[in-house]
DNA sequence: TTATTTAATCGTAATATTGCGATAGAAATA
DNA sequence: TATTTCTATCGCAATATTACGATTAAATAA
């Protein structure tokens, strides 16, 4: 992306960018969506759903976990992959504050 | 971002991939912010109060634009950006969709 | 008319993202 | 032990994003 320049903005301000950015693929909502219906966790399960090789799948669940949405628990030779309460509480919150931030009062034109 | 594979996914996953990565970048953030507290919603007080060069804010704006977030109203020389009521609602409805189809109780690790 | 202001767009450079196949390493199984 | 299974990571190619200065075009002001 070029230079990044989150140093200009407010850290509030990043971290939302952060972690709208996450979501901002649909592979990702895929994942986050079907991790959510409980199907499975388990990686294996989540690449025989998602049309889409498992080297990519896994690079979508690092972006997701490193952004702390989700978090993997390993289990011998399989990685369950689990919504992160806190951070799904931190993300609730900021979406929900955000977006009642404006209402049609506030219109302008 | 190399070949985006958004025939795979359903359109309501794109769409809330779509939305969500328009607010994935601080300056938009900041640039929403702002017009939401309506200090103004000239292109150029923006400009102003953002650190960042025209060219590179009137490329955020277009970004906004193009997912319909806000909408940009003409007047002579100046460029009001404004939010757009159905497509805020729109957000409003699908994150907190997104957000309340998890509660703790769906957790499985 | 000529200058100035405002904002979009062009061109370019730097960097990030997406996607895949191949490989590697760790655990389970034969 | 040898093989298989599972997932992370490497290396690469294609494309997108971010950022900026310069330019352009339109409207306004001098």
């Amino acid at each position: 992306m070029g230079i990044s320049k989150s140093n200009k903005f407010t850290a509030a301000q990043n971290r939302k960018a952060e972690l709208f950015k996450a979501l901002g693929h649909p592979a990702r909502i895929a994942i986050i969506e079907f991790i959510i219906n409980q199907d499975s966790c388990v990686c294996g399960d989540i690449v025989d759903k998602i049309p889409l090789s498992q080297s990519t799948i896994s690079q979508h669940l690092s972006a997701l976990k490193n952004v702390g949405i989700i978090k993997g628990d390993i289990t011998g030779v399989k990685t369950c992959y689990c919504i992160d309460d806190a951070v799904w509480g931190e993300l609730d919150d900021l979406s929900k504050q955000f977006m009642s931030s404006y209402s049609e009062k506030n219109k302008c034109c």
